[in-house]
DNA sequence: ACAATATTTGACCGACCAGTCAACTACTAA
DNA sequence: TTAGTAGTTGACTGGTCGGTCAAATATTGT
């Protein structure tokens, strides 16, 4: 019943997250995400109760879709070591293509968001921290994988480890966003990366090499 | 000549420090600050031509600050590991002194700042780079330090990862603010840098123990 | 045909925004 | 004394902010 549902709803949230994503929650008005996305003011209200709310939908909608490229990624069949190779590539061609989308580099939407509102808006602060926790569950388990397999040493913290790697990769994606500049990601991601967790020189080539 | 100067400026530098740290950029008003600085908004266009220029020499101000302590953190005559063990340290305490100030984490200023205007305010991205390669100088030369003394290995490419602590760094300190908790910073955050810089554990103890 | 519902429209609101300004005050140098 | 100047004051502006609303418009079940 009622009138033909449109994509209104989709429009504004595509639409909040490239904005916000490219300058940030503040400085993009519910105005200039309607006006962006075709949709009269009136039924932005229809739909969200809030911008914050409209900021919450749109972070839900952006995680689901990280979260289905994680579970690839990280998927049991994939030796653990690759699985990081796998999520190093991700992230840099997701942000090259977002650059070229949007005409910068736009870093990590949750930890830019998050560090803007976080003494701003408690719901939001909440739930990046709940993203962050559902991203270093799959770095944990790696992690797992790579002690049992002789990786990297046995007496690792995984789950210290684990919230460092997330840190350390927030911390690269805030700090290409900040100078506009892909290159060190590009370069030295992976290596960066395998040095924290402490990976050895002898398996950073092929896991094939070993049992 | 003219009357006698007050201490408005440094108290509209103070403020801004403050509120913009807790807060974001855009959160703040010029409004709040001359509110809670005691000092009328004309006397605020009296110093600064507009709040980006507040925000400017609000960051030089605190830059200036910062470079004190790492000249001396970083002075020669500390050996190299104990130098970013004092770092920490530093960190740590600044952080915990600044939550207990402004009543939360607050994080990396120049970091929060850089991200939230990234594609905002030219000016001020500039401005964090530029803060940014300050500090990474001081890693390099500890890195390098480290290389002489057969510490980390001797291909190390003290560049890169003296860029990889920064950012390191950073991503630990948008964490903590995020999710408003520095029980990390305190526990893992010398071992974790330790790891990323690869200093092997027979190092993680006393210096004195090597030549 | 008609009632109920879902959605759209765009004018409208008070609050707040960054920034302006002319008058005013306190000081100094000549 | 007085001219010049640095600093202060607070009312003011035009524009934008997040959010509201009553009316219009589709669509459905009965």
């Amino acid at each position: 019943m009622g009138r033909k549902p449109t994509n209104n709803r989709e429009k504004l949230i595509e639409t909040a997250l490239e904005l916000i994503w490219l300058e940030s929650y503040n400085a993009v008005s519910v105005d200039d995400i309607c006006k962006k996305a075709g949709v009269q003011k009136g039924s932005f209200y229809h739909y969200f109760p809030s911008k914050a709310h409209l900021a919450l939908e749109t972070m839900d909608d952006c995680v689901q879709q990280h979260i289905a490229e994680y579970e690839e990624m990280f998927s049991a069949d994939t030796p653990p070591l690759e699985r990081f190779r796998k999520m190093v590539k991700f992230i840099t061609q997701q942000q090259k293509e977002v650059s070229a989308q949007l005409g910068r580099v736009c870093g990590c939407p949750f930890a830019t968001l998050g560090s803007e509102l976080a003494a701003q808006d408690e719901g939001i602060a909440h739930k990046v921290t709940d993203i962050c926790s559902q991203k270093t569950v799959y770095y944990q388990r790696t992690l797992q994988d790579l002690v049992e397999a002789g990786i990297i040493d046995k007496n690792t913290d995984t789950q210290a480890k684990a919230d460092e790697i997330f840190a350390f990769i927030v911390g690269q994606l805030i700090m290409a966003r900040i100078k506009n500049d892909l290159k060190y990601l590009e370069e030295n991601l992976e290596k960066a990366l395998f040095d924290l967790i402490g990976v050895s020189q002898q398996h950073y080539g092929s896991e094939k090499l070993r049992a």
